[in-house]
This record gives C-alpha cells, structure tokens and sequence, in this order.
DNA sequence: CATGAATGTGGACACTCGTCTACTTTTTGT
DNA sequence: ACAAAAAGTAGACGAGTGTCCACATTCATG
C-alpha cells in the first residue's frame, strides 16, 4: 500500500482541517485496511468504528462513500494499483535476465528455468511479507459476503495472472503451449498461490517449505502441460 | 448438511419448548449458517440477530454457546462430519469400479483413469450444488477473520485431502509416487477445488467449461508429477 | 416425590449503531 | 470580493446491541 506522506495542514479550534484536499478520504481507507487486516473483516466493520479510528466524525463518512462496499472497492482499487505494479518491476527484472525455456521439447526441466521458477516464486512470497495488509484484506475478500469486491478481487487476481503470463512468455523462446492453456494455467497459479501467501503469513516456522511446495506445483503444472500438449497433437499457437 | 427432524413437542402457553432435547443449539447453528451463506459472514452476524432467526431468547444463545466462535466451529464440526462422509462415500463407490493406472508407466493418460477423474469432479461439483451453504460458509472462514475458524477449515480440507489420496491410492495399481508427494497434490487440489466450487456456484453458465478445467487441473498435476518423478531418480514407495 | 440440571423466558441496562439536519471552515472559481 | 463546492463538525433520533438477573418449564435422577 502506497505510504502517503500528507502535507501539514493546520487544525480549526475544533482539532480538524476542513475543506478541499484534506485527506480524510485517504484516512478512511487506511483505517479499513487497519480494522479489516487485524481480527475483523471489512463486512464486520461499522462506520462510526471506522470513522473513529480514521479520527473523523461519523458524518465524514457519507462525504465520501455511499455504503461500505464503495469504500471497499475503493480500498480494492488503491491496493491494486500499487501491489499490480510493483510485484511486476520485481518479476521482469528477474525474467529479463534470462531467456530460454522452463521446460525443454523432450520434456526435461531446464535447470536455469527452474532456477527462474524458484526466484519468482521467492520474490513474490517476500513481496507478500512486506505488504501483509493488502494481501490478507484482498484474500479474505475474495470470497467475502459482498459480490461487489469479490468480483473486484477476482479481476485483481486476473490482471495479476495476464501479466505473470506475459512475463513468461517474454522469457521464453517460443510458446509453451497455446495462448488460452496458458491463461488457464496462470489463473490457476496465482489462485494456488493465494494459499501459499496466507500460510506464510500465517506459518512462518513453514517458510522454506512453502517455498518448496510452490515452485513443486508451478513445475507440475508446466511440465503436466508440456506432457498434454504432447499427447494431444495439433498446431502449436504462433508466437504473441 | 444433515437433515435434521425434530420429535415433535408441545409447546407452552408462551410457545416454545424448554427443557432437555429441545434442539435449541442446533437451531442456533443452522440460523447462522442460513445467515451467513446469504448476504452475510459468519462476523458480522449479531447475537440478537441469529436468536432471532433461531426463534428463541438472546439469552437462549448462553445456555449453549460462551462467544461466536464456539457457535462457529460447532457449526463446522457439525457440517463436516456430514460433508465428509458423503462425499468419500459417493467417490468410492465410482473408484471401486475400477482398478488400474491414472497415468500409464510411460507417461501417457490411460484412458479409463481420464474417465475416472472426469466422473470424481463431476460427482464432487455436484455435491458442492447440493450443499451451497457448507461449502459457502466453510470457504468464506477458511480466510475469514477468526484463526480459530480458519484452523478448523483448514483441517476440515486436510482431511478432504487424505480421503482422496486414499480413494485413489485404491484404485491405482501401484503408488504414483511417494506418500508425502501423494499429500502435498491432494491437497493443493482440495485448495483449488474451492476456486473451482466457488466458481461453479457463482457462474452457473460456465459448469461445462469448469468441470473441463478442473479435470485438466487434475491430470497436469498427476501427470506433471509422474514426470518429475521420471526426471529424480529414485527408490519408489512401496504400496500402503 | 423432591431435587437438580438443562434450557427456555421477560425485562432491564448502558451503550452503540446508522443516518439525518444544520452549521462551520477552507479552498476554488467567477 | 463573493459564491459555490468540498469536507469537516455537533447533536439528535429511533433502533438495535450484548449481557445480566430472576424466573419458568421440562426431564432425569435419587
């Protein structure tokens, strides 16, 4: 989450700043998060609660936000942008010191390609350590009770799998397998992973393990799909 | 979750029952459930809300209950035992029909075990279709704000897991792989048959292609792993 | 038959809730 | 300079909350 570091403004007799510009839009969602990423969830919390920890006065809520599902998917989207494009640096970064294939045509796993896997897998668990709040609020969400940010995470989770795809891809040479398999399977591995993150958030004792765990899957789910190919004859996709 | 008939009882000038074996409890659980698997999270339920629902006193809700958590794992415990049973009972009935490899020893999909996955996820998503709320509220607190809930789902998933694992061991000829490997696939495909289960509730015109999906899941995972065993030479598990 | 346990009840209590009205302060646009 | 918009405030309102006390009903046990 993008920390905001607000002007100084200074206070009426009342203790508060008023007017255009003066964050509590922003203090908010902040306080949500807050709320939402310790023992509560956002469909638990109420709006003087959240108000009161934001330092505002109930009424400031509905200057901003019509319901809490609208300072949710506000939350949602704050999140996103930041977590999207950041988890993305990290990763190109890494694949753009390789190029090659992960899985070889005899079906062999390339060693440079699974050390790649590894990486990967290790760069977006630590990214997950450093940003707890948006991952546990956004996971929990998931499948919370409001359709509203259940679908708003879902679309999250499928921008996060386009671009790991992409990011993939552009690493290897020529195409693993056609284009829809390939979302197919980065769909899969994102949703997979969002097991991986909470428990290791939730089981640090577990890390290296977890560690393990994820790259096992993501090369069975890569080699499982280099072997179908291969059962399955027909034109390989062209290159994207 | 299981249908529950109560005896019949009269009722009192005030119109209600007391006294021993008045269902009080399970009718506590089954309003939060009915609660919870709508518009709500098992949270942000209130006390007076669920007796309410209930049809009894608030204070009916401490003759059973200490706090909120105790009625949620009860409501867990109380759909699990249900839940597995049922549905271990309906996968043996389909493994015991037949006997042989999912994944031949050359790697190639033997026909009858694609047939065998295809029938297991078509008979758990079923399953999922006819008990929404379990499975609505069981994979809502499985990332839900209380660890003690979370715990609970957890485990309730491990045990999924080792179900299957068993299942299909039966049915194999020889083990795929090691014991170990064995579990970690089982449940990394529990975890992902809750996207799936989810999926299939919310997106009724997508059950074909995500069956099809959940079977092409499957089979990368157990072929992915034959080939990743194929690749680490080692001493294979002997049979369990 | 009496007693105790289980399990229900009504009512009370202090507190908190979401939402509204009316007002105040600050900034921006004309 | 003034008006409008943005964004804050206090206070009120009806409704609901969790929790407690004391009592009532039913069943099991000695």
């Amino acid at each position: 989450m993008a920390d905001m570091t607000e002007d100084i403004v200074e206070t009426t007799e009342r203790g508060s700043v008023m007017g255009r510009g003066t964050g509590g839009r922003q203090k908010l969602i902040e306080a949500a998060l807050e709320l939402a990423s310790t023992t509560r969830s956002l469909a638990s919390l109420g709006l003087r609660e959240v108000t009161r920890c934001a330092g505002l006065a109930p009424n400031a809520f509905y200057r901003h936000f019509r319901d809490f599902d609208d300072l949710g998917l506000a939350a949602v989207d704050m999140m996103s942008s930041g977590l999207r494009s950041g988890l993305r640096e990290r990763r190109l970064s890494l694949v753009r010191a390789r190029k090659g294939p992960i899985v070889s045509a005899d079906g062999a796993i390339v060693p440079s390609g699974r050390e790649a896997i590894r990486a990967t897998v290790g760069l977006v668990l630590d990214y997950v350590t450093e940003h707890p709040t948006a991952y546990v609020v956004g996971i929990r969400e998931l499948n919370g009770s409001s359709p509203r940010m259940r679908a708003a995470v879902r679309k999250l989770l499928d921008d996060f799998a386009r671009d790991m795809v992409e990011d993939i891809q552009q690493m290897l040479d020529a195409p693993m397998t056609d284009a829809v398999s390939m979302q197919e399977i980065g769909r899969q591995i994102i949703q997979q992973m969002t097991f991986f993150s909470m428990e290791y958030l939730e089981q640090p004792q577990r890390r290296d393990e977890i560690r393990e765990q994820a790259e096992r899957f993501i090369l069975r789910m890569f080699v499982g799909e280099m072997a179908l190919q291969a059962m399955t004859p027909k034109k390989k996709a062209g290159r994207k």
